[in-house]
RNA sequence: GGGGGCGUGGUGUAGCGGUUUAACAUGCGGCCCUGUCAAGGCCGAGAUCGCGGGUUCAAAUCCCGUCGCUCCCGCCA
């Protein structure tokens, strides 16, 4: 017999079924047994009679919670039962795999063990309804965006996660030992979105593993994460980057209100709503005069920076005034930017460069890039940087490479964001610290 | 890397110098209950209070060290 998902029972009044899931909860009486069965689509209560089958009973007795079981028997309307009003009356059990007791946690109950305990045992903890949505969410939200890159013409590109030298900074470098020789892993696909640009891909998109080697203990930070990065060519400004970075957000976030958006309510207690574009825009001289009137004091080294305080204190001031989620800061100073960021033409010592906050926290880094070769490496001398590690890459705009910029969006952080979840450590699969290797 | 906080049965917490044979909830085991539904009732097992040292007549409780976790900062997505 072909399996019925709980969600569609309520069509099959009155017919036999098969169902499968695990043993949420057991209530064993004196002459019944009530199962209920939880499957990705939700819940359901099986009864069984003792005295008909005895042997049954026995092995019914016998199961612990969170077991996996397939069940067969009909489905009945009962106007007694509180779960949805529909039971089904078991006539045979398969216990596909029996957990054992006690279970290191128990994933339904209100009171659940510490976040650190919990991934310990992520996939007993990945069960929880939340979980499941977080991940639905995820997927629809992944999907949104690229069906907005494959509807403006965008590639999808994979670009490599070895790699041979060093190059933006060495310091959050992971090195591995490579044959005879030492590799590293991608802090970052920019200098390969970049030669797609030099290559006349023109638009690319991609979403793939970042490895950063920066022992930070924060709610928001991993040694490993899934990074959004996309780059376009023929731009005059990094306001065309913007546009489509909130454009791609508008598109995918609409999506996943539309499908998740009852279901994020109930379970998140999170009223999604789908940003309205332009999203708001500060320059940096503005957010400093903004912070100055609101009473916040940068401490003073940070010069033409932003710490996290001043970056919340951006984000509930823009929800205070504009009711939106979502704030771009742009034009940063040269000194807090990377060498590659190209400089505003009436400013030199400005870039041409955003950052995203979303409820202020920083999600994304994007810019129009420096292409021409002598400019670029002119910056980067100013910044000291070793020019043999960057001759390869700045080779890349020796032969007609055309203006480009792009951004990387950090997909945690997003989730984190849009589902108001206080540390990207519940916010990913399996997360990955410095302290966090396993599972 | 710097600073703060926390560490008590499987889990979540209370206790914060002597009335503690360490309490409560939940989970687990047993018994009871003709339909339960956040089930309920009774009984039971389960913790040398992270680890090491010190102070004291007396330490889960105070001090020092150490390990683990956590938050903030630095840095970033």
């Amino acid at each position: 017999m072909e399996r019925t998902l709980i969600k569609d029972l309520g069509k099959k009044i009155g017919e036999q079924v098969k169902i499968q899931g695990w043993l949420q909860t057991l209530r064993d009486q004196k002459s019944m047994q009530f199962l209920i069965i939880r499957d990705r689509t939700g819940l359901v209560q099986v009864a069984h009679w003792k005295k008909g089958n005895p042997e049954l009973a026995e092995q019914i007795s016998s199961l612990g919670t969170e077991s996996a079981l397939t069940i067969s028997g009909k489905v009945v309307a009962n106007e007694v039962v509180k779960l949805g009003g529909i039971e089904i009356q078991l006539e045979s059990l398969r216990v596909d795999n029996n957990a054992e007791s006690p279970l290191p946690f128990e994933p339904f109950s209100d009171e659940l063990p510490d976040l650190d305990y919990r991934l310990d045992w992520r996939y007993l903890d990945l069960r929880r309804e939340r979980n499941q949505l977080m991940f639905e969410v995820e997927t629809t939200l992944e999907a949104g965006m690229r069906d907005y890159w494959l509807k403006n013409g965008f590639l999808e590109m994979h670009s490599p996660k070895i790699m041979g030298a060093p190059s933006e900074g060495g310091a959050e470098l992971f090195s591995l030992s490579y044959f005879e020789r030492t590799a590293y892993l991608a802090q970052s696909p920019q200098f390969y979105k970049q030669m797609a640009m030099a290559a006349g891909w023109e638009k690319v998109f991609e979403i793939g593993p970042v490895f950063r080697a920066d022992p930070s203990f924060t709610s928001r930070h991993m040694t490993e994460f899934t990074g959004v990065d996309a780059e376009i060519s023929w731009i005059e400004s990094h306001e065309e980057v913007m546009v489509m970075l909130e454009e791609l957000l508008a598109h995918a976030i609409k999506l996943v209100a539309e499908k998740h958006g009852s279901e994020i309510k109930r379970v998140f207690d999170v009223e999604l709503t789908v940003p309205s574009t332009p999203f708001p825009r500060m320059t940096m001289k503005e957010a400093y005069e903004i912070l100055k009137a609101e009473g916040y004091k940068l401490p003073p080294e940070r010069k033409g920076d932003l710490d996290p305080g001043a970056e919340r204190a951006l984000g509930a001031y823009v929800k205070e005034k504009y009711g939106h989620d979502f704030v771009y800061v742009t034009d940063w100073p040269a000194t807090v930017r990377a060498f590659y960021h190209m400089r505003l033409e009436s400013d030199p010592k400005l870039t041409k460069s955003f950052d995203l906050l979303g409820k202020g926290i920083e999600l994304t880094t994007g810019a129009q890039r420096e292409h021409r070769a002598d400019v670029l490496t002119a910056q980067a001398q100013e910044k000291g940087l070793g020019l043999e590690l960057l001759q390869n890459y700045i080779n890349y705009f020796r032969y007609g490479c055309p203006p480009h910029g792009g951004f990387g969006l950090g997909l945690g952080r997003l989730m984190m964001v849009l589902l108001g979840l206080p540390s990207i450590r519940e916010a990913v699969y399996l997360f990955r610290g410095p302290n966090r290797l396993e599972p």
